[in-house]
DNA sequence: GGCGCTTGTGAGAGCGCTCTCACGGATCCG
DNA sequence: CGGATCCGTGAGAGCGCTCTCACAAGCGCC
């Protein structure tokens, strides 16, 4: 570069990378210079010196379609690009749809091409973050993973925390029949917000009734359908803990299908706080996720880890937060 | 890399690249020796000889605070990830959300970083993309740019189709006195969506009314006093075309506040189709954006004038559809 | 059978950086 | 005031690839 506005390469390069061992004057030589010629390094001439890629990937397995068409990725996304700018690395984005491109990222990953890898895994049985490990790419996952005898990195909202503060908020406020619509149970956010319901209802004092669990999914037309059966079954039921927004949103559907009213007649409150959920008529009372905050500590975490620090905690939960609107 | 296994680094190189120049022998001896031991070529490397870095950037800028909560940005971005990733280049995920961000990814560019520019615009004014078509970056718009006198490339949906469409759909389905909830007119889907609806009256023979114009913008609050506006005004309003769906939401919430009915009473039809259409109760008529041939077809585009193709049409019109629900 | 032509291959330079090593000059201590 | 120490700098190697050039071998042609 503009070794020739001052200095030695060497020198130049030291500069650019901020090493302390320069002084103040070849600083500013180097630094004007730069300006002057707006210099920008060559990437791929750093990254095949260093090694490094100062690059991360952001992967998502699109196995699941709804995932899509859920905001929730694209606010990670946002927040992890963020954090991971901020350090001059850039965020590659990848999709996985197929099981062989889970294959072909791996080698990629292997041929050292990104330094991490943030991994919005829903299905916990995937064995590809054990394989990024093992190549030695360090992986942090978005949820907990069902099975974590490898103990692998992850930050997750306190999906069983949650699933407390719903069911203790509709019980205490006044609703006495509380059921829930369940997300899918092999997933692990459905599993703990499930535990959630149920530490809440034993913790008022009262028995698990497993005629009050009416298994979905996180989608609307499962909420609807799950509510549907639940309300056949328990006429008496007098609120609802849907295990998402989308399914809280199905719900309440339900609940009009079957001629009653929400609110006063059934209380429903939905998991995450997706824009839909205040943008809803009526409103809908849910428990928010603070998902810019699991981006950007996902993203810190996996960082930290690329830096070399290895004695970080494998496991960070972050709470949730019960917003009260006017389904509940 | 094997060159061991076989011939020299030369040939290797030839084989991995595809050239033609090469033995059947050549070729099959060295695939075997990269499977062997599983050779992922280092891009690095690569980019540093070729000057191109064979990444592609999706640029959204985040001005807009909506912009995230819109589904339209994911379903674009995944269309694009699957093209770009279909020939074996990588989508670099990029957002800027001030001034300064844009000089430094203006300098990133021209640093080569990048061989070509997504780039998500939905305020006109901006010249980032003249500055980046000037440093050599080839780039697309989603979307048609304000003004267009650089001859920009870009990929837009039939705004005006579609505003014509969904006023002449709800003209010829018995109303009367069809309103529109405009968009922002500061941007070009907005004035785009109006100039349809527009021709759309007066295609029908009528006069084109003001009074029966409310500018909102793209969100369901803004659609929401827009059609509050509306209905005050012109109470003899019996349809409302919204220039989005999150507008129509809105709109609908304005229809029932009015304390008149949905459908019947006042028909209501959006434009996106976005999924929180067809899950809105009742579910959205909407006028549908195909969104993923968007992203589809703005990056193979970028992708061929990548490949030096600079005989391509700028200007790429994709045509929407009506879809017809329970709102109008 | 010597000529040019095509075709496949190897040798070697070099892309733009980083980083190690060696060295000159300043500083410090006895 | 001489030797040890330290700090800032320059020289130069080399990261893993691509690509140009030269060359050897095979072919048809007059």
């Amino acid at each position: 570069m503009a070794a020739r506005a001052g200095v030695s390469r060497a020198t130049a390069s030291r500069v650019l990378r901020g090493d302390t061992k320069v002084s103040e004057h070849a600083r500013t030589v180097v630094m004007d210079a730069a300006r002057e010629i707006s210099y920008v390094p060559n990437l791929a001439a750093r990254s095949l010196v260093t090694g490094r890629s100062d690059s991360v990937a952001f992967l998502v397995e699109e196995s699941e379609e709804k995932m899509f068409s859920d905001p929730f990725f694209l606010r990670m996304l946002r927040s992890a690009q963020e954090t991971v700018a901020s350090t001059g690395r850039q965020l590659v984005f990848s999709v996985m749809s197929r099981r062989e491109d889970q294959k072909r990222f791996l080698a990629y990953a292997a041929g050292g091409h990104v330094d991490g890898v943030l991994l919005m895994s829903l299905h916990g049985k995937d064995r590809l973050p054990q394989h990024l490990e093992e190549i030695g790419v360090p992986t942090v996952l978005s949820g907990r993973p069902l099975s974590n005898r490898r103990r692998l990195w992850y930050v997750d909202a306190d999906n069983v925390g949650g699933g407390a503060l719903a069911t203790s908020y509709l019980l205490s406020s006044g609703h006495t029949c509380v059921a829930t619509v369940a997300g899918p149970l092999d997933m692990c956010a459905g599993q703990d917000r499930l535990a959630g319901y149920r530490a809440g209802i034993e913790a008022a004092g009262l028995t698990y009734d497993e005629s009050l669990v009416s298994v979905g999914d996180f989608t609307s037309a499962g909420g609807f359908d799950a509510a549907t059966r639940l309300l056949e079954r328990r006429p008496d039921v007098d609120a609802i803990f849907a295990a998402s927004d989308l399914a809280a949103i199905g719900a309440i559907r339900a609940v009009h299908a079957a001629g009653r009213d929400v609110g006063d007649d059934v209380a429903v409150v939905g998991f995450d706080d997706i824009p839909a959920a205040a943008e809803h008529e009526p409103p809908l009372s849910t428990v928010r996720q603070p998902i810019a905050e699991l981006g950007t500590t996902m993203t810190r975490l996996l960082l930290a880890r690329i830096e070399g620090e290895d004695d970080l905690p494998h496991r960070t939960v972050l709470p949730v937060e019960m917003v009260r609107r006017a389904t509940g």
